[in-house]
DNA sequence: TGATTCCATGGAACTGATTCCACGAGAGTA
DNA sequence: TACTCTCGTGGAATCAGTTCCATGGAATCA
């Protein structure tokens, strides 16, 4: 029957050399004549050697591992974007990433974390799927971690976040650019939730507002939930005010998609009767809505990069205080935004 | 300075037994003296003990280990369902997944194979994010296999793909009862590609019309790509033709958006005056387009299952051909489908 | 020529678990 | 009493690598 796979001692005996000289050229090291490197190679790709990781890793304690673990319920497409993100990274520096979905379970999680450190991880990334506070098992104080999307009570660990006020700042910015004045907001989620999520981007309408001089309107404010019909809902509700805004501004961009629907049955075209601005960039609905929408995105594949990164690079355990980084969201131009229209045929005063 | 991790010889050495003894308490085997078993414990409990599992593996020869490769660029949400089917079922046999996204690369993805080798994985799973043949790396033949979403060329590996036929042929029974009968049909790729992902939903689609007695009409078929354009493209032109369609079938829920638009440019409500049945349930689509879409669903997460469940269950190294296992797709009922609309008021003859 | 340095090499020790064998004590049996 | 069996236990061997030390020969230098 098959010979069990071949052991870097087997490697040795049949090139007639030592276990120390497979390892050397194995690891591409230095001194081992050109001739008996080649002889060796040779004898590995003839007996399809593979390394055994785990024995290294063992010898050496480098398990060229990072474990990533994802908070709550993710049912959102952001997980995979802040994957691949990190992965990128991680494959850069020649190392893996174990990845688990807590799926929202503490016990889950905490085992995790365990199973995690038990396999010499080198680190942790604990990616949540909004901006908000989070709880964290005690044991990735064992470990070297980076929050994602999230931040820890005492902030007590690195995190790297969004900067949901630039970004709630930049979409108020393009509308106010194309001449909009009377801006309608509907936020992304309760404000009473304190989620930064939430009231970051809020902040950041008002900042631009107050920067160009038009004073904060609360009667253009309405506290959504992030789904399509409480876009669709506030979109009329809106529209039906006296002195209407020309534009909108919403926290998420399935709330936009809402709208798109309210304003469609009102006979308002996008961008030429009313503009639109959204976040997320959630990509299948960004581009598939018509016009396309104009909007912020969030930087997950960013944010996955810079915490594999900072795993890389940063010392571990030193005093001072864990890094807070925050990154920008980029607005992403596409077809929703418009002038404000000219109040000319047909119009009620 | 804190002294190194304590290995399984320091708990022996301070609870004054053997590494055996201690290694049958880490394990919960048998023919320990009870008191033992206590002393052991408490003494891990107080020194933080965590076994090493590198060095359980290299002992074992057990990784308790499953890779996760995906095929393509796979910027679609639904990779993330797919890991997560995987992951649950893996943790319930207490095995942990290593997920690589090679991102289109085929030497990524040849390089990814061996690392996954090299760290013993027990078997590794590959998934495409749409139902079609592929290529895959051939050291994939070194170990255990399943594939996802696709099938090998030669059908060499064990694979789980979705019912493509049934599923459109769910979809156009669903319309067919609603007493419709001149149903559009968007196919979600060229049928030249020959993918099972587009073919498979057109044959469907003809399946249940022969079965109802109704001849199929190539006036009523369209070549989509699958995006939001394309539906929206092909609604209007179908709906321009004479007879027109009173009934749409997207391969894809996205063109089914893009059509929504095309219905709400013509003053079309859905389902008063056009029914609609879409492909994949893309949550965030299908629950946020107005009405919400009813559409059939792709069985991601039971795939991901299935792969690791066969993994852990199919003895590996056996001559009976490699199981092809079909999963059906089953439909989601929303609110886009209705009873064909009596042509009563304002009918152009 | 003799001393020093460098290179190429072999192989023992080590990493931290599991496994298996040996052994002593106590219980059960004839 | 002598023999067997079972239970609880200790510890050496083992897994497959890396690391480090020792060694011999060639090259360099004074």
């Amino acid at each position: 029957m098959a010979a069990r796979k071949p052991s870097i001692q087997d490697i040795a005996r049949a090139a007639g050399v030592g276990v120390g000289t497979v390892s050397r050229v194995l690891n591409e090291r230095p001194n081992v004549a050109e001739e008996t490197r080649a002889k060796v190679e040779r004898v590995m790709q003839r007996l399809g050697y593979r390394p055994t990781f785990a024995a290294r890793h063992m010898r050496t304690g480098r398990s060229q591992l990072f474990g990533f673990l994802t908070d709550q319920v993710t049912t959102t497409p952001f997980a995979h974007e802040l994957i691949k993100g990190a992965q990128a990274r991680a494959r850069q520096a020649d190392r893996m990433l174990m990845v688990i979905d807590a799926d929202g379970d503490d016990r889950v999680r905490e085992q995790a974390v365990a199973n995690l450190i038990e396999r010499g991880v080198e680190g942790i990334i604990y990616a949540a799927m909004f901006h908000h506070e989070v709880h964290v098992p005690a044991a990735l104080h064992e470990v070297p971690t980076v929050l994602v999307d999230c931040y820890a009570v005492g902030r007590t660990f690195a995190s790297v976040v969004p900067d949901e006020v630039r970004g709630g700042r930049e979409a108020t910015e393009r509308l106010l650019a194309d001449g909009h004045r009377r801006i309608g907001m509907v936020t992304n989620d309760v404000l009473a939730t304190g989620y930064p999520a939430a009231v970051g981007r809020l902040e950041g309408y008002k900042e631009a507002l107050a920067a160009a001089g038009v004073p904060f309107d609360e009667a253009l404010l309405r506290e959504g939930t992030g789904n399509a019909d409480s876009g669709y809902g506030w979109a009329h509700d809106l529209l039906d005010a006296d002195d209407p805004p020309t534009a909108f501004f919403f926290g998420t961009d399935r709330m936009a998609m809402g709208a798109y629907f309210a304003f469609a049955e009102r006979g308002l075209t996008v961008p030429d009767d009313v503009s639109v601005v959204g976040f997320d960039d959630q990509h299948y609905i960004a581009d598939a809505l018509r016009p396309a929408l104009t909007t912020i995105a969030l930087p997950h594949a960013a944010m996955g990069r810079w915490a594999v990164d900072h795993l890389l690079t940063a010392p571990w355990g030193d005093d001072r205080p864990p890094l807070q980084r925050r990154l920008p969201c980029p607005i992403v131009e596409r077809g929703s935004v418009g002038p404000v229209p000219t109040r000319a045929e047909g119009e009620e005063a």
